[in-house]
RNA sequence: GCACCGGUAGCUCAAUUGGAUAGAGCUUCUGACUUCGGAUCAGAAGGUUGCAGGUUCGAGUCCUGCCCGGUGCACCA
């Protein structure tokens, strides 16, 4: 289906034109995207000069012979009306512009767009395998978990928006050493009423318990450690215990994820893959890829990068010493690297797909380099077909600019936490809108609560820490999910008021304010936005596309009456509250935050 | 010590292959209302983008050095 929006019109034939004028141009370089200053027009390319750079050629003259194609073929096949009115012309040392014939091209782009919501499905769709999360069992959800939940689960949301296939997968940490010291907690101390009442506190008390027990008392680690082993081994009871155990901690992440609106393809945790690790062991050693060392099994550098950028090796006193990658302890067990490489061996075998996104804390960078180089060199036809990204983030600051915790120093549940922001937004609503019905009151406050969460998490650039906030998220005003679900209630409004848009009387129709113009316009680079996100995994852009959005929305609601104007006037308002209204709500679906009718 | 991530307005943050005059919000001040939902909108004020060089038509963005903060550096994940 060829492409109805601008943009894409616009590079398509730019490209063609470009491609005869200078046949040896890379054209994916030429892209035409929104000007970031309306004063230079509506779209911009600004490949032209760096293609004439790389050719020799004088970048304005390389311009006009390529404008000159461009007009050739735009005049030939000029059956998309759209199309004529885009007017193009050359600025600075050799910008391309084009503006929008506001007039003739605006309303029918638009409208062409519309259906899909200024969203072109991607092609070639992409498999992509999306990890986040991983909770672990027997341990609470705490807020260290919000980034990785709510990022992976917009990013997955925004690849499926865009139609490629998606696959998530919740790495529960089921395995591990911390199972030792539970399995003794559970035989010794367990109190079956507190298992009852709050299972997940139960399990965290045995455990702290047990790791007292253990620093205090070498046979007690000792007892922890012969109890893993058995469990490792099979043993029926232990197996029981631990199944348990995960069964109380899914019941767990069923209600918080239950609660976020987060779902999984998947829940292969760590333990699923234990059965493979000693292959993976032997074989990237029958490879010469790992080797023992001090006992364990390492992966070592293979010398193919400079020091300062392999991960492999680390600089002590001045010189260059190994810094290898343990696959198997000494004690003979396995740690993550090995469950890693065994997880990604896995995806790719069952899955194929052309790309894996692991959202995981910026901290484990280094990790996430050594596992992809060493499956790199374990299985390089599979690595090559495959691209692996660590998608990393910051962490979350309390307001004295550390680690946020409670006032205690303890780590704050992300149950609790979901509590106290709808605490706190039923109290605004409660406020705002006393006249609601209760049960109507309670939803919104849940919506409002739990997206604001999401939205303060989702809106700072993700490399970078941020300061919780409870006075911030829930503002009224400013860079909010309570103001983006205030707008979109007030357009979804006016739509319900007005009746359903009545298509066949847009075509007497011609945007001529200039807040009808600038939200139009902005409509159209919905998609484009939705594009970025994917490419660089990062919502922030559409966190901020959204409030530009509905300020855009807000100038034109203010300057423009939609209900009380005459036809065919009110129809092209309706039909841009209705736009707005549509892409908010989709917008704020993909962010994981849904959008009230009232609030 | 070495590596990675940051350093942008008083504060919290944006800035899409390097693009045109670095943008918002909060705060402060000034305006708009017999509201299609004022949880609104408009205006003003606020900057040597940590510092110093370099690359080029063009640098917050890339390169080099330095300063400051955070994180990581063998059997936890």
């Amino acid at each position: 289906m060829p492409s109805s929006l601008p943009h894409s019109i616009l590079e398509q034939r730019l490209r063609r034109a470009v491609g005869e004028v200078l046949p040896s141009a890379n054209l994916d370089t030429v892209q035409v995207r929104p000007c970031p200053d309306p004063k230079h027009g509506d779209y911009q390319c600004t490949a032209l000069i760096g293609l004439a750079k790389q050719a020799r050629l004088n970048p304005r003259a390389f311009a006009q012979e390529v404008l000159a194609a461009y007009q050739r073929l735009q005049q030939s096949g000029g059956d998309a009306s759209i199309e004529v009115g885009m007017v193009p012309e050359i600025a600075g040392p050799g910008f391309l512009n084009f503006r929008i014939d506001v007039r003739t091209s605006l309303l029918p782009a638009a409208l062409a767009g519309a259906d899909r919501l200024f969203c072109e499905p991607a092609r070639p769709p992409r498999t992509v395998v999306v990890d986040f999360s991983s909770p672990n069992v027997a341990k609470p959800m705490h807020v260290g978990h919000i980034r990785s939940t709510t990022l992976g689960d917009c990013l997955q949301r925004a690849f499926r928006s865009l139609g490629h296939r998606v696959i998530t997968d919740n790495h529960i940490g089921d395995w591990g050493t911390q199972f030792g010291k539970l399995l003794v907690g559970w035989r010794h101390g367990l109190d079956r009423a507190a298992l009852e009442q709050d299972p997940i506190a139960e399990l965290e008390r045995l455990y702290r318990t047990e790791n007292a027990a253990g620093e205090a008392d070498p046979s007690r680690l000792e007892m922890a450690r012969q109890e893993l082993v058995k469990l490792q081994s099979g043993d029926p009871e232990n197996l029981a215990v631990w199944k348990e155990m995960i069964r109380l901690s899914q019941v767990q992440f069923d209600a918080i994820y239950g609660r976020l609106g987060v779902t999984f393809d998947h829940t292969l945790g760590e333990s699923f893959y234990n059965p493979q690790l000693p292959e993976v062991v032997a074989d990237l050693m029958a490879r010469g890829i790992a080797r023992e060392s001090e006992g364990a099994v390492a992966v070592f550098s293979d010398g193919s990068l400079p020091p300062k950028e392999d991960p492999f090796l680390v600089n002590r006193d001045g010189e260059w010493v190994p810094d290898p990658a343990l696959i198997r302890k000494s004690d003979g067990g396995f740690n993550y690297m090995t469950t890693d490489l065994a997880t990604l061996d896995h995806r790719i075998r069952t899955w194929a797909p052309d790309e894996i996104i692991y959202v995981v804390d910026d901290r484990q960078a280094p990790h996430f380099r050594k596992l992809f180089l060493t499956f790199a060199r374990w299985k390089p036809e599979a690595a090559a077909r495959t691209r692996l990204r660590h998608i990393g983030f910051g962490k979350i600051l309390g307001d004295d600019g550390r680690p946020f915790r409670t006032r205690s120093g303890d780590t704050i549940r992300l149950a609790e936490l979901l509590d106290e922001a709808v605490e706190r937004s039923q109290r605004l609503v409660d406020e705002k809108r006393p006249e609601l019905p209760d049960a109507t009151r309670r939803q919104i406050a849940e919506t409002v609560g739990v997206g604001a969460v999401k939205y303060q998490d989702l809106l700072p650039n993700r490399q970078s820490d941020y300061v919780f906030s409870w006075d911030k998220m829930l503002a009224l005003t400013g860079n909010t999910s309570p103001y983006l679900q205030y707008q979109c209630t007030r357009a979804g409004k006016v739509v319900r008021e007005g009746g359903p848009v009545d298509r066949t009387r847009l075509a007497s129709a011609v945007p001529t304010e200039e807040a009808e113009i600038v939200l139009l316009k902005y409509l159209l680079n919905y998609g484009l936005t939705l594009e970025s996100v994917v490419a660089e995994c990062r919502p922030n852009y559409l966190c901020n596309y959204l409030y530009e959005l509905a300020g855009h929305y807000s100038r034109f609601y203010e300057a423009c009456p939609v209900l009380r104007a005459g036809e065919p006037v009110r129809t092209l308002r309706l039909a841009l509250c209705d736009l707005t209204a549509r892409v908010l709500q989709d917008g704020l679906r993909i962010l994981g935050i849904g959008a009230p009718e009232v609030m």
